[in-house]
DNA sequence: CCGTTATGGTGGATTAGTTGCCGGGAAAAG
DNA sequence: CTTTTCCCGGCAACTAATCCACCATAACGG
C-alpha cells in the first residue's frame, strides 16, 4: 500500500475557513486571477419564479461535515446544487493515490460528469464542511434545461468553469515541478483567504499538508519538506498550523509567470 | 530554455491514422472504455432547418496541417465547430513545457473556454491535419443557444464531454507515474487506431515521441526510455516509428486497473 | 488523561529531467 | 533521380526531484 498524504482515508480539510472575497469559486488551480469569482450562482440567475419550478423537482440533502455525498465508481444520476458549505470533490487511483479536483462552494453544482443522469461517478463528493445540497434528477434537469433558457445557459455556464478548473488542474500538473505547484497553489489560497498581517499576508483557511498534498498532486511528506525550505528562505512563515505568506513577488516568480 | 520533447516547436503530431472506431471522439485519457465516443456531433443532432440557422451565423475556415487556429494568450470570442480534421489543443507553461490537453475531432468543437465569447485562451489549437471549421461568434451563439433548446443542450453535452476528459486527464497526471500514463495512453491509442497484425495490435496513426510525450506530460527522452523497456520486456514492438501493442494485458497492469 | 491526528524529519531508492551527440531516414529541393 | 536538409529516434552521463518507509513528537478532541 502506498503511502501518501497520510493515507487513504477520504480527506477531511478542516473548514473553519471564511468565505473569503469569492464565496462562489472553487479552489481553482489557475493562474489567472480573473478567473476567481466564477460563474453567476446557478440559482439565483433564475427568476424567482424559475427557481421555484426547478426547485421543486429537487430533493434537499443536509451532510455534516466528512460525510460522502457521492462516491466514485457508483451509478448516479443528475446533479447536486450547492447551497450551502463547501464539496471536495476527488479522484482516487486504484493505487491509493488522491487528487483534488477542486473544492466546489454554493452556487456550483456537483456530481458528474454527466449532468442529464446515466453514467458513472468518476471522482466522490464529500463534505468539507457542513453542506446543504439540493439534488436535481438528470431526467427532470433535461426536461427543465429545454424549458428554461435561463437555466440552460447557467449550466452551460457552470460546465464552461469547470472545464477550466480542470483544465487549469491539468496544464499545473503536466507543466509544473511539485514545488512550482505548491507555490502557485500558496499564491492561490491567499488571494481567496488571504487576511492582512504584521508579518505578510494569513492564509485564514485550515489546510493541512496533506490536503495541500492533495491539491498538488504530491506526497504529504514532500509538501512538509517544500514548506519548510520556503520558510527558511522567509518566504512564508508556518505558525501553528497556519501559514502566513511573507514573500508573495517570490512565490510569483517560483511558480513562473502568467502567460496572459 | 527547458528542453522538453525536441523543443517548443508547436508540436506538429502527423495524422495519416484512419478515423477509426469513434471519430468523435477526443483523445481522452481516461481509463474508462465506455467513454470512448464522446458525445453526439452538436451539428448532427441539429435538425436540417436548425442547422441552417446556425451555419449561416457562421464563419467557415480552412486550415492546413500545422496551422495555428487560435494561440494561447490571445483574446477570443466564441467556439470553433470542427466539420473536418483534427485539432490538437495545448498548453504551454512560461518555461516552455508543453501539456496537449486533447486532439479534438469531428463533430466537437474547439476555442474556449468560455463559449459565449469574451475572455482570453488558456491553450492554443493547433490543426494536426488537415481541417475544416466553422466559427461561431459567442454573442450570436448565446442567442441561438436561447433560441434552439437542441443547441444549449449540445453544448451542455459537449461541455460535459470536455469536463470529463480534462478531469481524467489530471486524475492521471496528478496519481500516476510516467510510465503508468504511458502504459495507459498506449492502451487507449489501441482502441481508438488499433489494427490486428501477426505480432499484435498496431497502432495505425503516426505519433512521434514527442507527440507521445506531450500527452503524459513528460520529456521525450523519457518517453523513449520507457518505450525501451517495454520492448525489452516484449510488451510492445516498435517496427519503423510505429507500435505494436504485443501484451495488451500487461499494459493494464501496469497503469492501474480501472476502478468503476 | 488518552487515543488520534498533524507536523517534522531522515536516509535510501527511484523516477525523471538535462545536456549533448549521433546516425538513419524521410521529405524537400535541385 | 540525386542531393540536401531536417526531424526523429536512440543513447549516455549527470543531476535533481520525488517517493517511500519509518519514526518521533506535538497538538487536539473527548
Amino acid at each position: 500500500m502506498l503511502q501518501i498524504a497520510s493515507g487513504v482515508r477520504g480527506g477531511t480539510p478542516s473548514a473553519s475557513g471564511p468565505a473569503g472575497p469569492s464565496a462562489n469559486s472553487s479552489l481553482l488551480l489557475t493562474e489567472s486571477p480573473q478567473w476567481i469569482g466564477g460563474p453567476p450562482s446557478l440559482i439565483e440567475r433564475l427568476t424567482p419564479r424559475e427557481r421555484e419550478i426547478v426547485l421543486k423537482q429537487g430533493r434537499r440533502k443536509v451532510l455534516n461535515r466528512g460525510q460522502t455525498l457521492f462516491s466514485q465508481g457508483a451509478k448516479h444520476d443528475g446533479i447536486y446544487l450547492i447551497e450551502s458549505g463547501r464539496i471536495r470533490v476527488f479522484y482516487t487511483s486504484p493505487q491509493g493515490r488522491e487528487i483534488t479536483l477542486a473544492y466546489w462552494r454554493a452556487g456550483n453544482f456537483v456530481g458528474g460528469p454527466e449532468v442529464f443522469g446515466g453514467g458513472i461517478h468518476q471522482w466522490s463528493g464529500l463534505a468539507s464542511s457542513n453542506c446543504s445540497v439540493v439534488h436535481l434528477p438528470g431526467k427532470e434537469l433535461r426536461t427543465l434545461a429545454t424549458e428554461i433558457p435561463n437555466l440552460a445557459i447557467g449550466l452551460i455556464e457552470g460546465l464552461t468553469f469547470k472545464g477550466k478548473c480542470y483544465s487549469a488542474l491539468a496544464q499545473m500538473l503536466g507543466t509544473r515541478s511539485i514545488t512550482q505547484r505548491l507555490a502557485h497553489l500558496l499564491l492561490h489560497l491567499m488571494n481567496l483567504y488571504g487576511v492582512e498581517d504584521p508579518d505578510g499576508v494569513v492564509i485564514a483557511a485550515a489546510f493541512t499538508h496533506a490536503d495541500l498534498a492533495h491539491m498538488v498532486g504530491a506526497t504529504r511528506q514532500w509538501v512538509t519538506i517544500s514548506l519548510k525550505r520556503m520558510q527558511e528562505k522567509r518566504i512564508v512563515l508556518t505558525k501553528r498550523s497556519q501559514i502566513v505568506v511573507c514573500r508573495p513577488d517570490v512565490l510569483e516568480e517560483m511558480r513562473g509567470q502568467a502567460v496572459d
